[in-house]
DNA sequence: AATGAATGAGCCTTCATTCAT
DNA sequence: TATGAATGAAGGCTCATTCAT
């Protein structure tokens, strides 16, 4: 029994992403998500008791499948693996929880709840993007003065980028510079 | 009587946007705002419809004024002025309304409403530090090879340092070797 | 406007008074005086946000009107007159508030909100008849030892018939032998 | 297994006890005694379906065992006896069911289900001390008039104590004094 | 007997929006 | 223009009760 409330949970997470992703976080009321699992009001509840639950359920599940294997013989291999993901969830505007993410950090701010689900995100990005670079320069493949804030300054122009995708616009040419100008950057000053 | 009005018009606005300042955008209701202007339910409709449109009154306001003279001498010195305005934006958390701004923006996304104010102020600032950097090659002061690659750089950058300010948190410190990085690789590649 | 909505406030009050007469305290839903009033959900709810502020308002509207005078030459005659008026609350089980004015003080108190509007009541009673007694002593129509004591003696059984009016039962005779008795131990023992 | 159902049925019923003494009558859900009791929803409705049938059996319970010996050689110590028990229940606030007993006679009132099991108690506990009372006047210990007013109003203020102590409050001094106000009208009277 | 997931009714509360004054 | 009372829709939450296992 366990068994199959553990598979309706399941159900209602992976219903309840789709949701996320079509209406963003702040507009999904436990309503639309009653009515996307097609169950009754009190039943959402046995399992959930808001929105926010909901999404923390989401997000960390998430986090735990992104820690997946960032593949490729050399660093410069890896880095272009990585970046080429990034790249892939900067594009794919509509599928994806990104936007539900912030407006979910964004609310978490505002009522001064500083959860940390996704600045641990965060800093595991960082923190593999940061070993990829540190073996590159050890390689000889790479240049780089201070890993760290190089590391960093990747991480918040992948934000930066994500950003602008959800509300300016960026186009995949500005993206591909983008990129290449990193990998320009780190390479070039021999 | 349209002088009063305005005059109105415009306490409405200014007052409001204490209001998002505080709350971000979606959690504002016009009896926020009513509240806080101490003025009638009715009053309020007489000249805002939604909190939408008095958000997008702001905004268009912020914008026209954000066209701030960028002072200084030397490029240098322009750069140097601008990329401290930006640190200051980035950390003024509460007081500014870039996390409204930003709830606004995920919102209009989410509703499929892509508006462009916001697109607009980016490439003004876009346009403002193309300028500068491109007056900075021309004077010798700074090397590029792409100039609008990196001015994008830049702008990338710094809306990724506004969101994780707002988001997972950065220091000071990270702040500065951000703008360090982006000065250095400006003016070290001669 | 002001007046319009004092005459609202007071429809609201008279008519709940009703639906507390029927139902008594915790039955009574905000829904239900919604409906008794013929009103709006959220029209209510400009007034009154919970059934408790309205029961409270009766009360102390009742309370109020209870201290209306006490009419009668002798001691005697107001003692007398008193009682009566007692009788008369202790017999209109119906029509009276009383059930619910338990039934609220019992809730008060078992989410530990000692709150005082009946107590208060009980005390203006009990300072009442002690002035009562005490005027019949001094003019040597009464004879009582510990003035205090026989007052209590009397708001308590008051209290007792009423109660058991509404539970178990009392006669008229019942309760006239009661009255009876009270004022004969006044009396008699010269 | 009927002996194990009755023991169950027992235990529900010492548990909901507590329940009922914590808060009252119509403030208990089926809910709440599912959780005290730490079984299942489904199992409690085997033996019970709602809170109301609980609590008869509760009170059925009690009143069986309330028909305790008066103990006592004389009348008066009997009456004495009697007293002081009245005395502890009007203190035991907390311990007690006596809130929970009012709320549920009043709610059975306003519902117009007059149950007797309250009047049943009430009237074995006025026969005892009426029969207390008529053995103190032929033995000489007691003086009265009218036996049945006299227990009558015994009981009357003792249900206006019980009642005061648990609204508006009554100090263990005042009970004192209402008890020895009745001892001393029995004896003084000579 | 017992479990506990599931349902759905019922009540609560808040707002956007309207409208008579 | 301005007011603020009034409405009703929308969403939240909690339980009593049922039922497949």
């Amino acid at each position: 029994m366990s068994d199959k409330a553990a598979r309706k949970r399941q159900y209602i997470i992976d219903t309840a992403k789709t949701v996320f992703a079509d209406k963003g976080f702040k507009s999904v009321t436990m309503k639309d998500i009653v009515e996307a699992c097609d169950i009754s009001r009190g039943g959402l509840y046995i399992y959930f008791d808001s929105t926010e639950s909901i999404f923390n359920e989401i997000i960390s599940e998430a986090a735990k499948q992104s820690i997946e294997s960032v593949t490729g013989k050399t660093a410069g291999d890896k880095l272009a693996f990585f970046l080429n993901e990034q790249k892939k969830e900067i594009l794919s505007k509509d599928k994806s929880l990104a936007t539900a993410l912030y407006e979910y950090l964004f609310y978490m701010q505002s009522i001064g709840n500083s959860d940390n689900a996704a600045a641990d995100a965060f800093h595991m990005g960082l923190d593999t993007i940061e070993a990829i670079i540190r073996e590159g320069v050890e390689s000889g493949e790479f240049y780089a003065d201070d890993v760290h804030t190089i590391a960093l300054n990747i991480m918040y122009l992948m934000e930066g980028l994500k950003i602008a995708a959800r509300t300016t616009g960026v186009s995949e040419k500005d993206i591909d510079s983008q990129l290449i100008f990193i990998l320009g950057s780190l390479i070039a000053e021999e």
